[in-house]
RNA sequence: AGGGGCGUAGCUCAGUGGUAGAGCAGCGGCCUUUUAAGCCGAAGGUCGUGGGUUCGAUCCCCACCGCCCCUACCA
């Protein structure tokens, strides 16, 4: 093995091979502790010093080695364990001519074990004094910068491990991601729902509009596709009879990455039987208050430059939000009548890329530059859609979401739910009674991302097997390749009314944590491959 | 995929068309309540990679690699 910087890794190996020699297994199979550097920090807070000295408690203490100050014949340290300091103090004529070696012989970064009694500094600290060193786990390479950590946002992802050693922020993400998960957990079950875990290796891709990722099993000599949702398999569960129905697992998209989107996140999917998408709704308000208050104390909650309000969403049909957020530089908003034929909303469409170009003209650049690259924006998004309606026969359906996406949705701040979808782009979504253009169907947005989306499920066998097909006969990347023939069969074995839902809890961290990037809340998010150094260099020499 | 930015010691960062600097970490020395410990000394680099311009490139130009941000696809 060779890492740099190469000279410590020696100086560190060398070191490993005299604390060898002073007796000390170089890697020791056991500690047994009593408290951990966080438990005694708080235990101990209001304790002072001539109390603490007075009942000399022994403690036995292991972390790893953070920071260290070795001053002649004493020094201190701070051990890290369980995210939390602890200070040490040795001193030679306490541990002995060979502690004290041992103690010459640590390095930033080592696992220790301390024997000793708690004691406050001049200063105050509560730090342990200590009568006996425990080597415990050498660490050969060297840790960050102690004051300014890991600044390099690659290296954070690449190297988690170290981002979590010194990152006190980083590491508490990912403990209120837990929590996040085990409260949806309790919530779902306090319900009288059934966890489940269902197939992550679909032979038919479904449940979702997405490129999947292919892999292949060797014994039965079959592609198989990742999975880009749970859906069909939840639904056939509820047809056999789990009424309440929910998983927490990855799902697989093969599509771009951002800082919304990793190939591979995690959702919370569920079920209920004999409920609607009103029902949802409901119980989405409810969900959305509960965890924000129980994961930061409030159902107000700090994002950017915003705050959340989990405690009050506001409900938008996807017509009213293009209404409400049409610009007035695109013209006169559409009428409800136009959102009805393809003709009418391009014609609409037409003239608002006539008026943004005139508004696009008018405004003079410097005056108000962010209104402008708005203008040029939407202009370019409209002339996107149209080309989708006109030259590729999109059908009007989906014209109208791309129209929200482009006008509306990254206004949506405020957690709100956005409901009554159109049908052409909901090929799972059960048809409202009055108008089978749109579906029961609502997705709930927060600072501008997709967070949840839910809907009263199809259950017309009839009726899914030609969406189905119409899906199928679009054709595109996206789009499934086969029939999902078992699927129709469960749904001709009737399925309850039913409504169902899926939360992305990537997306749901953010929020709750304030990151602002999907890759701040998943442990190890995908980059590409580190080349090796004579990778790199067969690489160019190919292209020379 | 397109646009913008970044890449210098293990880490955090300066810097210049004329052979590269600091702090932390590491090494040697002094220091028995320090805390971003301190003081003294020495060491550490193919300036992302490969080409080009130039007498001379870490710096200017081109290509490539990686990361970040925005846009596109998507959740």
């Amino acid at each position: 093995m060779e890492f740099e910087p190469r000279d410590q890794f020696e100086q560190r190996q060398r070191k490993l091979e005299q604390i060898q020699a002073l007796g000390h297994e170089a890697f020791p199979r056991e500690f047994r502790w009593t408290e951990s550097p966080a438990e005694l920090l708080k235990d101990y807070a209001a304790v002072q010093g001539p109390e603490l000295e007075a009942s000399r408690k022994e403690v036995r203490v292991a972390g790893r080695i953070v920071s260290y100050r070795l001053m002649g014949k004493a020094g201190f340290a701070h051990l890290q364990g369980a995210g939390k300091r602890i200070q040490i103090y040795v001193k030679k004529d306490v541990v002995g001519e060979k502690g004290f070696q041992l103690f010459h012989l640590l390095d930033l970064g080592d696992h220790i074990g301390v024997r000793g009694h708690l004691f406050r500094t001049r200063t105050g600290e509560l730090t342990i004094w200590v009568d006996e060193l425990f080597f415990l786990s050498k660490a050969l390479l060297p840790l960050p910068e102690k004051w300014h950590g890991l600044a390099d946002i690659e290296l954070r992802y690449r190297q988690r491990y170290l981002d979590l050693i010194v990152s006190e922020k980083s590491r508490a993400v990912y403990q209120t991601r837990a929590r996040i998960v085990r409260e949806l957990r309790q919530f779902f079950d306090g319900r009288g729902y059934i966890e489940v875990e269902t197939p992550m290796m679909h032979p038919i891709a479904g449940g979702a509009t997405a490129r999947p990722f292919v892999t292949h099993h060797n014994t039965l000599d079959i592609d198989l596709y990742l999975r880009i949702a749970p859906e069909l398999y939840l639904k056939r569960l509820t047809v056999g009879g789990f009424d309440r129905v929910y998983e927490i697992n990855r799902n697989f998209r093969n599509e771009g990455i951002s800082t919304q989107h990793n190939p591979e996140f995690t959702m919370l999917e569920f079920y209920e039987a004999y409920s609607n998408y009103r029902d949802l709704m409901e119980l989405n308000e409810q969900l959305f208050a509960q965890v924000a208050k129980s994961i930061t104390g409030s159902t107000k909650v700090k994002f950017g430059e915003h705050e959340l309000d989990f405690g009050k969403f506001t409900r938008l049909t996807m017509r009213e939000a293009i209404v409400k957020y049409w610009p007035e530089e695109a013209g006169p908003t559409p009428h409800l009548d136009e959102f009805e034929s393809a003709a009418a909303l391009r014609a609409r469409l037409h003239e608002s890329v006539d008026d943004l170009a005139q508004a696009h003209h008018e405004h003079e650049p410097w005056q108000n530059q962010a209104k402008q690259q708005m203008v040029r924006v939407l202009k370019a998004s409209f002339l996107a859609i149209l080309r989708g309606s006109e030259e590729k026969g999109e059908p009007v359906g989906k014209t109208i979401g791309d129209i929200f996406e482009a006008v509306a949705e990254d206004k949506l701040i405020q957690p709100t739910i956005l409901y009554d979808f159109p049908t052409d782009i909901s090929p799972l979504s059960k048809q409202k009674p009055e108008d089978p253009a749109l579906t029961e169907r609502f997705e709930i947005i927060a600072a501008g991302m997709e967070i949840a989306n839910g809907f009263s499920e199809l259950n017309d066998p009839a009726e899914q097997e030609r969406r189905f097909a119409a899906q199928i006969a679009r054709g595109g990347d996206e789009a499934p390749k086969q029939l999902d023939v078992d699927y129709l069969r469960a749904l001709c074995h009737g399925m309850p009314p039913t409504a169902g839902e899926g939360i992305g809890i990537d997306r749901l961290t953010m929020l709750l944590t304030d990151s602002h990037s999907i890759r701040d809340v998943i442990l190890f998010p995908l980059l590409r491959p580190e080349a090796k150094p004579e990778d790199q260099a067969a690489a160019e020499g190919e292209k020379a």
